[in-house]
DNA sequence: CTTTTTCACTTGTACGTACAAGTTTTTTGT
DNA sequence: ACAAAAAACTTGTACGTACAAGTGAAAAAG
């Protein structure tokens, strides 16, 4: 029932990050301060702290303490070279549907929960540019009932995560995907300015979430031609 | 210059399980067993434990004890969907060049280092199979300084990474990839048993290892018409 | 003023202790 | 013989202490 310790700190500190109390780059309280501040000893704060390490929310430097830090790069999901890396740098998002009430698609590739295909679903879809290039068009299902006034609010800084992390306290805990190479069809062809038959790469993906309510299904079209998707994986 | 002591026993106990002193599924010693066998506390056997989980050798249970795991189900790889997870089952694989002396391919497209480019390179080419369908071709460059005599040894259980970690005590820590969607030509076409023009799923791969002048580099060609290639990645 | 040393901070390792909680075996009671 | 209770194991959490090692600023020495 009742949690752990270095877990409520843990989440403490992760909602203070998600919440924007600590820029990239910042530092968080040294162990010693949590320590006064929570009236632990240094073994619990430490644990917190090894935890957000592992999450991918901080750094630890000797000497210096635990630094926060850009969670994309720890997590391994694909992503298209160029991409979210070079953030803002000719990079562009249109939106072919805003975020609206949508059916679960039957093109959604990696199954569903039952529980899930009985609630409503929310659905939205982008075309993702590098320069003027079309690279990836990209469709997102995920159920209505985690994500309350969604339809209303913006995406923060123009990302989904983002706005899962800082408005509804939601992070991203891992990922399962499908890859395939396929012939455009008429519509990615006409969206990605390609000729219909070019082979792209469909990534079916799902994303678990901190809330066990949400999972987040995509199903992306990527011209690889000029900008491959990447990702990386470290120990 | 001196190693810390948990990882002094956490490498002693990774040997040991690349050696094959335990069994997937087998427990390790107990942590308190750990204590008197090393003399230390068991702060100390739980950190050496707490890494080997990390690195995804073990799993600990409560009540139980660390049992071994199968580690590539650990690690954030691609496989083919229903490959590696259903060994053995109808999974066949075929040299198309046993490993032997080769070049650095002008087709790798992962950058390879300075030094690298100035040693000797080994290389190997694979056809695998599902059922009779070819799903797969796998070209394979290494450099040849990391691994002596690998040319006259076999491959242990026919896997490659199982023979880096058993022969020679290396293990993957980490892989970069990029992944396009293209035309099948002509040789891969033949190989994969698909009209040339068929969109093939093209993965670029760069495995690090434990030993720092070992890379690993594959260039994949994919059929994922019947098998998708897919990887999962958690927290 | 510049260089060196010291000091005050940080995280890292390691010791020892105690109890909670989950699992399995043994003992006890009926 | 069977069921419940106890004991004996496992890992998990949390306490407290001590010193090592890395960092950066302040103080001392030149």
């Amino acid at each position: 029932m009742k949690k752990p310790k270095y877990r409520q700190i843990q989440n403490y500190l992760k909602s203070k990050i998600q919440q924007g109390a600590f820029k990239v780059g910042e530092y968080l309280p040294s162990e010693n301060e949590l320590c006064k501040q929570f009236s632990i000893t240094r073994t619990t704060a430490r644990k917190a702290l090894d935890e957000l390490f592992k999450e991918g929310f901080i750094e630890r430097l000797q000497g210096k303490g635990s630094r926060i830090r850009e969670r994309r790069q720890s997590l391994g999901l694909l992503t298209v070279k160029g991409f979210s890396e070079a953030v803002g740098e000719n990079v562009k998002t249109v939106f072919l549907q805003k975020p609206m009430k949508g059916n679960w698609d039957e093109k959604i590739i990696l199954p569903l929960s039952e529980t899930e295909k009985n609630t409503p679903c929310y659905y939205f879809e982008r075309l993702r540019f590098v320069g003027n290039i079309p690279v990836m068009r990209e469709k997102n299902w995920f159920s209505a009932v985690a994500l309350r006034g969604f339809l209303k609010a913006d995406f923060v800084d123009g990302s989904f995560f983002k706005t899962l992390s800082q408005k509804y306290f939601i992070e991203i805990t891992g990922s399962t995907q499908e890859l395939r190479a396929e012939f455009a069809d008429e519509k990615n062809a006409a969206l990605l300015k390609v000729n219909a038959g070019t082979p792209l790469l469909h990534i079916s993906l799902k994303f678990s979430t901190s809330s066990p309510k949400l999972n987040i299904y995509s199903e992306l079209y990527c011209n690889t031609s000029s900008y491959p998707v990447g990702n990386s994986y470290f120990l």
